[in-house]
DNA sequence: GTCTATACTTCGATAGAC
DNA sequence: GTCTATCGAAGTATAGAC
């Protein structure tokens, strides 16, 4: 390949990254040969080595981008306050929007499905999810809700409860999607999970409001 | 081995079954190889091959087995008829036990985490899991929430958004029992589960009670 | 039905030339 | 930084003796 070709292109550390993920995503990490990631980017297998230490470190770099990528997304915590004030109907719709947004890059849906799929048996894949995508989000509802409570904005319901009530719906949704249907079509699952969550947080609005 | 021993024994092939059980259910179906299920069970190899065509006839037999067992558990369809009169706490309770029952040995236990582990990859497992385990579910849910609706034991909200609601809570339970915390104690587990469960159940029924 | 022996394949990873 | 060449380990599966 000439220079100005090479100019054009992805760095082959990026361009390994990007394959990687692609494969990963689709296959699932173990189904996944260096020499597959290798033809795909267009470099022998060997040549990997010169960029990642080895397979798992490419895992690695894949995990650290979501991370980065979760921890720049979303509403700081300062907004919730403000936002509060403005009733559960306002908090559902940026809630779900900042579902939305986090996978809202091809790249970032990859690496929903990835972790999703690895979750079960990479242990460090599965204390982030445990953590972050579940424990630390429920917490955060909660003190939603217990907000909203002493503002007297909704009925008195054990917060707790209201937190898992709305997030397990969620997650629901991401198993559904990431899990069960990720070959299908990306545009029409999206509205039907749309209209589902749309129902849900309805369902659950009519139920708490004072 | 002499004769005595060996009458008092399982057949081989259902140790192959139940060690293959084990160790899919623990580490995964790919992470397994023939060779780690022979030193299980105590035999060669090549031994394996005389009661199951492959590795993979032994995963097909457990998935028969479990659809098998899931048949013939459960509530028959007549009975909810009868049940639907006495209102929804009675049916929440009895499709609790219908789930439980479900897991209730620990060789079902071990199914249900292999097929959720597995579901992922697996299209045998995932069409089976997609129909039987959700859409089935929902369906039927959906049909008993409508019957209520008529028989004017709960509020006219959409019976599709009750199943959904009522539902999408149970597959949770089940994704962070055996993806998230297979490995931790059981019984703990089950407490704060059926504790969870109770109260989905209950903020449900306030929701919807007539 | 179990054994030994082995064929055959694929994998991750390294050494060293260019 | 990429290549050729190759290693050792691990995998599934089969043939044939007992």
């Amino acid at each position: 390949m000439n220079k100005k070709n090479r100019t054009l292109q992805k760095p082959t550390k990026e361009r390994i990254f990007d394959e990687s993920l692609d494969l990963f995503s689709k296959k699932g990490y173990e189904a996944v040969s260096v020499r597959e990631i290798a033809r795909e980017v267009g470099i022998r297998e060997s040549s990997i080595y010169n960029h990642y230490k080895n397979k798992e470190a490419i895992l690695d770099a894949i995990i650290d981008y979501f991370k980065i990528e979760l921890a720049t997304s979303g509403t700081p915590q300062e907004d919730n306050e403000a936002l509060i004030d403005q009733g559960p109907e306002v908090f559902f719709e940026v809630g779900a929007k900042t579902y939305i947004d986090r996978i809202n890059t091809p790249k970032m849906e990859k690496i929903w499905r990835l972790v999703s799929i690895e979750t079960y048996h990479n242990e460090k894949i599965k204390r982030f999810f445990k953590k972050e995508l579940l424990e630390e989000p429920i917490r955060g509802w909660e003190e939603i809700f217990n907000l909203m409570i002493e503002k007297n904005l909704i009925k008195p319901v054990n917060p707790r409860t209201l937190a898992y009530e709305y997030f397990s719906f969620v997650i629901y949704l991401f198993f559904e999607y990431f899990i069960l249907e990720y070959d299908e079509d990306f545009e029409s699952f999206m509205d039907l999970a749309l209209e589902k969550m749309t129902n849900h947080t309805e369902f659950l609005l009519q139920a708490i409001k004072v």
